[in-house]
DNA sequence: GGGCGCGGTTACTTCAACGTCACCGCCCAG
DNA sequence: CTGGGCGGTGACGTTGAAGTAACCGCGCCC
């Protein structure tokens, strides 16, 4: 009987899977992945701030595990595209984008209070 | 007018917020607390391998982005609770613990077959 | 064949995250 | 009033992730 680990037991395989997948660029590579498929190139040109070697590294990381494929067609440019697994990955990331990206606001303004709080607290002593 | 910036864009905020939820330590937490409000000796426990440090880190950053809510009834100790933002990210999260658990398997198989193939072909040469 | 763009790789450095450990104040039990 | 558990905090050192920049082979075009 193997044990019934979960992500909350730090040598779980799943644990790793999880650090992996939420990760920003993870989710940033497959969102656009999911659109279309894309050159090194284009993803670079794409994601703001990220370097050539991130990228790279992010990349194998992502094909090992086997949520994007590397297709290079022969007397072409290698081509970057989602497997099977990698689009079922993409509804989840999608959803945080959209989180993100709707909660702005909401997240700005706590950290307004948040700070504000702090700086009354230290000023008060 | 203020450009319409996407996570896409390095200095958009919502960039910030989505490498915050983009997070293991984030997931874990906001799951665990969804259950039932925790104390913070109860949340280590329960989360292998983070240190306290690491875990202070993380609550303080969640409460600064209004995720979480540190309430310290009187004479008794703090609990850590869901915020109704921090509720509606528990959906999104869960979905992506819920991936990480079923599709272990592939992920693992795909490492594999990756492996090898390095393996042949670097003999290969 | 010389230059250029693409798609990386490599070596070196820098920096932030994390671990470790000692310590602290508070509260409660004995 | 002392000892222990809880909920941290702070200093310090280590490590690993990321940035930088130089370089490289390939194919293409002039």
């Amino acid at each position: 009987m193997t044990p019934e680990w979960t992500v909350f037991s730090a040598q779980c395989p799943s644990r790793q899977s999880l650090a992996r997948i939420a990760n920003k660029w993870t989710a940033m590579i497959v969102i656009l992945l999911h659109e279309q498929p894309r050159r090194f190139g284009e993803i670079h040109r794409e994601l703001d701030g990220i370097s050539k070697k991130v990228l790279t590294d992010t990349l194998r990381a992502l094909e090992r595990d086997g949520m994007i494929h590397r297709a290079t067609p022969s007397g072409g440019h290698p081509r970057y595209e989602l497997t099977d697994l990698g689009r079922t990955l993409h509804d989840p990331l999608q959803a945080l984008q959209d989180w993100a990206e709707t909660h702005v606001e909401d997240v700005l303004a706590a950290q307004d209070r948040y700070d504000t709080a702090m700086d009354e607290q230290t000023l008060a002593r």
